[in-house]
DNA sequence: AATCGGCCCCAAAGCGGTTTGGATAGGGAA
DNA sequence: TTCCCTATCCAAACCGCTTTGGGGCCGATT
């Protein structure tokens, strides 16, 4: 006993037989014990806890990995292409959102930032090696590879957002980009805007060009010609946001109206309006595609309000980790497809076109 | 053989005692050959690895890890009461960083997000559940019980910043925050400006703390007063600086240039001026603290650089990585202790003071 | 020819848990 | 009293890998 109590000591740890092996129990019951298996006596249970308390036992999680099957554990694995327009701001807030529900579950956060040649052998590497029981996929370009690979790799994931081009059924959470947009750029369009610049991200990125097609179809709705030269795509970055909205201010025919797709390259919106003299909302409408980040939130004190297609990104990273437990938990359950409706939040940074005139050259 | 194969196909993984007897070698070889060890023939090494590659045998992680007692990752804890100061924004840009030497090292990142409350009780379970090899410790605050419970736990760990009152030793990596805020401010002070702004985050964060030390060390070495009014403390937020320097500018003796904690607040600090009319630079200075966050550079297209005392958090990122992973190696390493110097990089946001005239009330 | 030392390779014992297939004892039914 | 059943506990197998402690085999030394 003094001798054990010395090692432990020592050691800073202790294992189940010797834990066992202190209480005169086999190493079954004590496992059991503390796993509230029914087959052990309340007294031993007892016992046994109390026990596993004043020693601060606790198991070895590497053991029970390999014991169990299962990891315990949920892999994020993120493209360092997109580390502009992921890792930074929106992805910080989504893993926070889905962090919480992992903790509650037990489950631990796996991040991977990954070479993008290098991305696919991730993917099998972290799915044979079994070095978690699901993955998360993040930032799907149209026709992605990824998902038929993890399907035919056999291990439970969910894709936040969703993939045009590919064919095989998945669970993915996808905001309704395209609609969101479409009623952003209508409602410009309702305000006499009818020069509208569209700041996108990269769009080979699915969610940008979903948000694309929505710009376009508010605009042929109402028979409003595009104009490739108010539609750019590109990093999500406030200088971006700022080069875009130069280049758009200073055509023969200047926007009169901006849709953007993140808080973050607003700001270089903004940055280039103020430098023009132009004041957002009576010059120049702006709306914005808001993520609810909370570093950088839309509105709070003093601050014009955008008006924005709002939907939290730490509300999907904690109903994706939902999701995932869920389907890990029981992999034959049919795949979830939710899809989120983003809110129009009228803010102060819209109103009706100056000029309604449409110049005609 | 065919067996073998069609059960390759079912089951999508194949274990090493499968592909030792499909080799008619057992396991040790297969594994030594694998592994590189020298007790192998070369002729051997190489069918082994052959068929490993064919038959895409891969090491189940679980039972590697068990078997060496490495879990080849490091856990990252992030207390969620610090989640506006660290998870946005600045974290993401050291995880980032970190996680690229971790893939080179083949390490995995976990990220664990937790409420205060449950914080210690998290790295105990890390600890000596033996999920991670080394933890690093985020946003140490001052005399931070962290770090001698991490001690006593034995596992290796470094703390990115530092913690003043914590007597042990132990290895960190910081920038000298006590340093840049001091440079930044005699600078202001150069520039005739004695109404200087503070605008901190908290406070009982130890790098905060730091800086505030820093700022009322130039002042006191200027022979001007700290006055309560012209310093502030809280989330390096937006809002919170558009607040914190209305409330400065509205003061009978209004500020004349700010010191600002990070890139994020300056944005609001940026929009109080632009209410009141007033130019960064010539009517009103400002340096900040530039972590180098690539969604928010310093700079760029356009934009007026700021005066800020840059340091690279990604760079942090990843040196830290570097020097945990060596610690892991052998943790009977003296400790590690580097103090990194920010740069006083000069921009267009400050100037001389307008109204030198120290207005006697 | 007998001994020795490398070189290759193997069987088996871990790593620290969980889980299976009994064994034992005590209580109730017949 | 005898038999069976249930409640409780245990020894041993197992998860899939690494690593220890040999054991042949072969050419070289004496």
């Amino acid at each position: 006993m003094v001798a054990l109590q010395s090692a432990l000591e020592i050691k800073g740890a202790m294992n189940l037989r010797e834990l066992a092996q202190l209480l005169n129990l086999s190493q079954t019951t004590v496992s059991r014990a503390l796993n509230d298996y029914p087959e052990v006596s309340e007294a031993t249970r007892k016992k046994v806890k109390e026990a596993a308390q004043r020693y601060d036992y606790r198991p070895n999680a590497r053991a029970q990995q390999l014991a169990t099957g299962r990891s315990m554990a949920i892999g994020h694995v993120i493209p360092s292409s997109s580390q502009h327009e992921m890792v930074n701001v929106v992805f910080s807030d989504f893993v926070a959102g889905a962090s919480e529900v992992y903790a509650q579950h037990g489950y631990d956060m796996v991040v991977s930032m990954v070479a993008d040649q290098d991305e696919m052998q991730t993917y099998r590497d972290i799915a044979q090696r079994q070095k978690v029981d699901g993955i998360i996929v993040h930032g799907p370009i149209q026709n992605d590879p990824r998902i038929p690979l993890l399907s035919e790799l056999g291990i439970p994931f969910l894709v936040h957002g969703r993939s045009t081009g590919v064919d095989a059924s998945y669970s993915w959470l996808d905001v309704n980009n395209r609609r969101a947009v479409e009623r952003a750029t209508s409602y410009l369009l309702d305000l006499g805007h009818r020069r509208i610049g569209l700041v996108n991200g990269f769009e080979h990125m699915d969610f940008a060009a979903r948000r694309r097609a929505g710009y376009l179809s508010a605009l042929a709705a109402k028979g409003v010609p595009a104009d490739p030269d108010l539609m750019t795509s590109g990093e999500m970055t406030e200088p971006n946001g700022y080069e875009a909205a130069c280049a758009m201010l200073d055509l023969d025919e200047p926007v009169t109206a901006f849709v953007s797709s993140s808080i973050v390259p607003t700001l270089g919106i903004r940055r280039a309006l103020e430098d023009q003299g132009l004041r957002i909302g009576s010059d120049v409408s702006v709306v914005c595609y808001d993520d609810a980040i909370s570093a950088l939130p839309n509105g709070g004190p003093g601050a014009p309000t955008y008006t924005a297609t709002r939907s939290s990104v730490r509300d999907a990273g904690r109903r994706c980790a939902e999701i995932l437990i869920e389907r890990i938990g029981n992999p034959t359950l049919p795949h979830v497809q939710e899809l989120w409706e983003a809110d129009l939040v009228l803010g102060g940074s819209t109103g009706v076109a100056a000029t309604p005139e449409p110049a005609d050259r």
